[in-house]
DNA sequence: TAGATTGTTAATCGATTAACAATC
DNA sequence: TAGATTGTTAATCGATTAACAATC
């Protein structure tokens, strides 16, 4: 069954979005479904839902399909979910604190222990029930409490250098918010960036390029 | 020139890394680099880089390399940075209001017009500059004056909806912060997608699969 | 049982890498 | 000029799709 050896990045990155569906499906009180059905759902083929799911081992039932509830469970189990996962936030600036308030990261199978800033403002109050702590402590804090990764919300200037803060610490990723590409000192830590810059010149790209397109095909008009 | 028939995902989704890079490089005043260079600091090979940029035209000179300036220069024009591209926000809770305060649009190419609530305490105020409209309001704005993009920081129940109202308002594309995934009526009308559970889960996965090879290690020891 | 659908191998397709002539 | 590096075609590699026996 553990035949994951070398999971490619592709079918790391359609796990969660597999996660989400099964979850949507789950609460529309969906049973089954085949991986046919699936796929046209998530704009996939069956046979690459298949394959994927090949890469972790068996989950369904051949003539029958998936069970919604049990291939979430599956998905859910190799994504990590159930590991007792901890996170930190740092920086509470207006992102920070968007995140804290409205991010779940409870179903996402992470508890967030604390979060950090220097502003003596906002150092020893509670967002959202969360303890902001100031910077300095961070270190002592993540001696005392296993944390599994920290939330970069910092201002770009400061995000090297909290960055290998977070390092030395000894968490095991880092979830990166700022538009700086961090560099790493040590192996087996791990960056996962949200770009919302990159987004958003993605979907630049994509709008410009329609406009082109529609014009080249108004051109070819007689 | 204009070889860029069908230009692969992958290739657009590295576009924007080159841009920020190539603003890195133009900010520590680096006036020329070259493909093998430029590969390194980004984790990618020369060929692929030369590749991409051939989807494009021609953009360096052979012997020297490229010209930071011009190469970002050119890439901006390709993103679509200079089409005077504008954008509403749709909800101002935490997160539309932390990304209208925090998030530079115009050095993307994007000019932030307005928000739209729903909420009355905010609906006449402004944010960060931005007048905030109520949501009924948001149809004739858009017939006023043209809107390439709207931010959806709505919840996920109203997401659908105000996805629909966009659409249907006439917008080009969606810039989407909410966790649902959005069905599109019609046609050249682009979602992106900002999915914050997708990224943390794929970094549950990644420290969790981390955690296994480093125990498989240590069981293959004598 | 017959029909449906999986798990899994094989074939195809597309993206990445390598190679090298062109040329600055 | 000699050295460097591009633009571009060809080779390789990996991911997606197709196919089908196994089996529920």
């Amino acid at each position: 069954m553990k035949r994951n050896a070398k999971v490619s990045t592709a079918v790391i990155r359609r796990l969660p979005r597999y996660y989400r569906h099964l979850s949507e499906l789950q609460r529309a009180g969906v049973v089954r479904i085949s991986s046919s059905a699936l796929g046209k759902s998530m704009g996939l083929t069956a046979s690459q839902i298949r394959q994927d799911l090949f890469c972790f081992g068996e989950f369904g039932q051949q003539g029958y399909g998936y069970k919604v509830d049990s291939l979430k469970e599956e998905i859910g189990e190799i994504l990590g979910i159930n590991r007792g996962h901890t996170v930190v936030v740092m920086g509470t600036g207006n992102l920070g604190r968007a995140i804290i308030q409205n991010f779940q990261f409870s179903s996402n199978g992470f508890r967030l222990l604390a979060a950090f800033d220097v502003n003596p403002q906002v150092v020893g109050t509670k967002i959202a029930g969360v303890p902001v702590y100031h910077a300095d402590e961070l270190e002592a804090f993540v001696a005392a409490h296993p944390v599994s990764v920290g939330m970069l919300t910092v201002s770009i200037s400061a995000a090297q250098s909290v960055c290998d803060r977070l390092v030395n610490a000894g968490v095991r990723g880092i979830w990166n918010f700022t538009n700086h590409e961090l560099a790493i000192s040590r192996e087996n830590v791990v960056v996962e960036s949200v770009h919302f810059s990159d987004s958003l010149l993605t979907l630049s790209y994509l709008i410009s390029q329609q406009g082109e397109t529609a014009e080249e095909r108004e051109e070819e008009l007689p």
